[in-house]
DNA sequence: AAGATCACCGACTGGCTGGTCGGTTTAAGT
DNA sequence: ACTTAAACCGACCAGCCAGTCGGTGATCTT
């Protein structure tokens, strides 16, 4: 059982690499080698391990890029609470841990969805669907919103769900250049005018 | 001053291609090659033109991606009408065309910054120096808004400006994969709602 | 202890890429 | 008609990349 040990550990060793260097330089640009270079081991270890480098790719996607979206924008809005709040606080936090790295590279699944967009639909598939469940839990985040009485009965769920998703992706992007922080502050400031115009009005007077 | 017609007309129409091709395929992705054999050109007239692939890069967005941000983005919300109208029929437009794309992949600017961005700083820094033009261009249509009357008074001009640059960005690489007519349609709906919760309140009754 | 299997090594291959360069065609100037 | 230079050709080069393969030492099984 030691050999199954050291087998995952290096296979983990290579897909925590692989996510870094591909999300630092992106995947066409990286080459099997610069990752082994970097870890200290050769091409005969990369290709016992994995069929290819796409499958290796479709890998990292499966173990880590999912775990770490859904950790991050997909778990802390799962709840009973005021949606509007659990989404503002979600959103503060990722966009916190954004401006705390020290290079950043935008929303990785956005980096790779653009990367990938018409090169290579297997890949691109993957992606999707991860994209599709941060989709879905948005809508029913926002539709719990609606029963609890904390968003007005009349907005378009699916359409708060696209705004929000276009916004945060939008503003990783903008975030990787110039002033994170101050960019940060701003995008929240926005989006909190955005959510009082789709809460319920508390009393009409 | 034939020569000179014929020079102008070669450069353009390899330029015309190139951006084509690297937008479809990205630019680390398309070879000079593909390029030229989609033009029946060969290696010598490509450096006879350009002095290298980066060179002819940098040019394609001088000569088109400038041009081509300008008459969509930029020169369509200039004017001293009402700046969220103009906002909102700007991104109407733009988004329409890219409804109607056969082969759509997204925002150019943002595919290509993307692409960059960490990889090569001197093309990065003509990208973003047409970002900054749209966002200076959005802050100063804003800010007339805001003395028109149009605007409310309190409002950030700086952070609406971003919020709309952001939600744009995003929402244009949404519309990539999924029914891009009807993410479109919710978009522009959640716009509207934004813009009411930032816009001058008519009548206080 | 012997054999088998695992985990890994690294030289090699074939294909592609950006860029070079000596040469040829075309057209303008005189 | 002749010169000259612009516009273009395409074989070639060096370097890189994904993937292959015959081998080797470590570890487990019996």
């Amino acid at each position: 059982m030691d050999k199954n040990l050291k087998r995952m550990a290096t296979m983990q060793r290579m897909q925590i690499t692989g996510l870094e260097l591909f999300y630092k330089k992106g995947y066409y640009n990286t080459s099997v080698d610069d990752i082994l270079k970097e870890l200290s081991l050769s091409k005969g270890a990369f290709y016992y391990h994995f069929d290819s480098k796409e499958d290796f790719f479709i890998q990292i996607i499966e173990n880590l890029l999912v775990r770490r979206i859904y950790s991050m924008l997909i778990e802390p809005i799962e709840g009973h609470d005021n949606a509007l709040e659990l989404i503002t606080n979600c959103f503060e936090n990722a966009l916190e841990t954004a401006v705390h790295n020290e290079l950043d590279y935008g929303f990785v699944l956005n980096n790779f969805m653009n990367e990938f967009n018409g090169r290579n639909e297997n890949i691109m598939k993957h992606l999707n669907d991860i994209l599709k469940i941060w989709e879905v839990n948005l809508v029913s985040t926002i539709q719990k919103g609606k029963f609890n009485g904390h968003i007005d009965r009349h907005v378009d769920a699916e359409g708060v769900a696209l705004y929000l998703m276009s916004s945060y992706i939008g503003v990783r992007t903008l975030m990787v250049e110039n002033s994170p922080s101050a960019r940060k502050y701003r995008f929240m400031a926005q989006l909190k005018h955005y959510f009082k115009s789709i809460e319920v009005k508390q009393s009409a007077f």
